[in-house]
DNA sequence: TCTGTTTCCGTTATCGAACACGGAATTTTG
DNA sequence: CAAAATTCCGTGTTCGATAACGGAAACAGA
């Protein structure tokens, strides 16, 4: 058994014309008779023709320029594990003559933001990439580039009534569901659930952080469980005082049998717990960043959902290359798989 | 920032000789003075030199034989995932000159695996797949090839005190722990864990189902779980008798929990307790076969675990190939992720 | 009829790595 | 010392897809 395709040299014996009419044909690049264009497409129908992307690649003369545009991250956190991806994708395709350029902003400041994006429409690129944090800037940056017809694809999170061209990221509310699923099926309907909620001076909670609370309460609308819900505080940027709310809830709560975080920062509380040396609580978070792995391995945090950030950045470039590249189109929106991990299988993802 | 990397010619102007020299230096092909190819060496150490492996592979003219052998399958079950995964990996390296062949025998019947051992080692081939299930006789096989110097791989399948180039499968024991920490985090400690053991004629359980049964139980030695344990056979080619044995089992005991499986047979359990209308049973199973797939979405299993096997299959072709073409050398044991499958998160994965 | 324009399409150089070939430089042999 | 053998290395062709180039044919306007 032969695993050779079929060449375009093939298609062009078959229609009986040249590899450049077959071409021209692929591409829509015009200039062909409908006599021609007709042939061709009934070979190309008849065998299922597919081009070797990546030899074809080679040839590729024209220089090509992705704009990227990501909130700052400090290694091992979260929207490192995005970037990790985007760099791998951009040097497993630098046979091709691409360039790029990544924008930072600060994403609990709008005006960082909307600097990044003005500098965006400033450096001409063919594609931008965006991890998107403010909704209503992220609009109208969207239909700019629409103007421009500059074809941009969200990474992460996903803003509504864009024009994308893509879209690579979790499926938030799924995600919350299943935090809410897996925390009822380890603790029992006797316990209360406490649910913690970052606060951060200037941000009002992301989209994100948003859906998957929703998704969380659907799961527990649905399933008629008894457990009472405990709301605290935290904030993201100070720890003394995030300890302190915690110190409050503990205090004045007893029968605590579980906690969830909606963010990525579950080892707030996971550092609290092991310092005041906490028994019996389970707690359920996302994101498989240093900080959160560090109290998975200790057994202090008992699910972990990972929704694959080096995969998603990494299909971004994927497609926004192949589409640049070979016109290809699909589905608008992809989400990546949601992850389980406990500290058991957890080294296999790393 | 420009991401393209040094080509050849580079190299091969830095180090002032020809492109001719660098290939020969960088495939050991002599002919080159020691005082070149000290100086290519140096070049190429330099500047991290990697080869564009994807566009090389267009020039490689001779011809390569990759033989398979795997367990016949039906489609939808655990080897077909595997073969699927071997598949795609033989389309997307379609660009190479490749020839395969995939010898198939019956994993339940010795003879016709010793028939199969007998085929592969005729056909001449440069490399070799193998989905083992007989322990010894794959043994004899791999010294065989060991005398003729023909690469081998293990796949899904570890076959110990062999000389294999690699092995690209699970970690069973480790998914029969994980399928204990499930389980015992989901029922109570009050209740009973049934565990089902598969019979067949002539088969007196594979390698794998041993290695996670010890991993099952590895976790509940440590854990000091109080669970009683309940015993049961299951016939995988009689799915009367294995009924009858289900209803002896809930006739005698009335107080089961959960129920475990070590092969990716959850489905006959499944479909009992559905025909049956048994209700508040946990089931943790492992392979996400079509119709375990089927009772997962019902929710009458709880937790399915899988082992990867389409990557399994296609990281084997991938390896041989790169190893046959570049003389790529790397760890011989990978073991893919043990995902969670749940309700929830199973759509994204197929 | 001659020139200019448009439409259509075949030919060919190009990309990066592999490898066959043969020429040049050096050493060995008769 | 010339001829032959050996060592060393540059050149050219190949793979599949792309796209620039230019040729042929058809047609319009003077």
């Amino acid at each position: 058994m032969n695993s050779s395709k079929h060449r375009i040299k093939d298609i062009a014996q078959m229609a009986g014309v040249s590899v450049g009419t077959v071409d021209r044909v692929l591409h829509n690049r015009g200039d062909v008779s409908e006599a021609s264009r007709k042939k061709v497409e009934a070979v190309l129908e008849r065998i299922q023709y597919h081009p070797n992307l990546l030899v074809a690649s080679i040839g590729v003369k024209r220089k090509i320029t992705i704009g990227i545009i990501l909130p700052e991250h400090n290694p091992g956190e979260y929207w490192d594990q995005v970037e990790k991806g985007i760099r791998k994708a951009f040097y497993d395709y630098s046979n091709i003559p691409v360039e790029r350029k990544i924008f930072y902003y600060d994403q609990f400041d709008l005006f960082s933001c909307r600097e990044a994006y003005r500098e965006i429409l400033d450096y001409k690129c063919d594609a931008v990439i965006i991890g998107p944090t403010f909704r209503d800037e992220t609009v109208k940056l969207s239909q700019k580039l629409d103007n421009m017809s500059v074809p941009y694809i969200f990474v992460d999170t996903l803003i509504p009534s864009c024009n994308q061209l893509a879209f690579f990221g979790p499926d938030s509310r799924m995600l919350g569901y299943i935090e809410a699923k897996l925390l009822a099926s380890v603790i029992g309907e006797d316990k209360d659930i406490a649910i913690l909620h970052a606060v951060r001076s200037g941000n009002e909670g992301s989209l994100q952080t948003m859906m998957r609370k929703e998704g969380f309460f659907e799961y527990f609308d649905q399933a008629s469980c008894s457990n009472r819900f405990l709301y605290a505080n935290y904030y993201t940027n100070d720890l003394e005082m995030s300890w302190q709310e915690f110190d409050k809830l503990f205090e004045r709560e007893t029968n605590i049998g579980g906690a969830v975080l909606f963010n990525s920062r579950s080892y707030v509380l996971a550092s609290y717990l092991e310092d005041r040396g906490v028994q019996g609580l389970k707690i359920v978070g996302c994101g498989v960043t240093d900080r959160n792995i560090e109290y998975l391995r200790k057994g202090i945090i008992s699910f972990l959902l990972s929704e694959r950030p080096e995969q998603q950045g990494f299909m971004s470039v994927q497609y926004i290359l192949e589409h640049i590249l070979y016109g290809q189109q699909s589905g608008k929106v992809k989400y990546t798989p949601v992850d389980i991990l406990i500290r058991e299988n957890l080294e296999y993802f790393l």
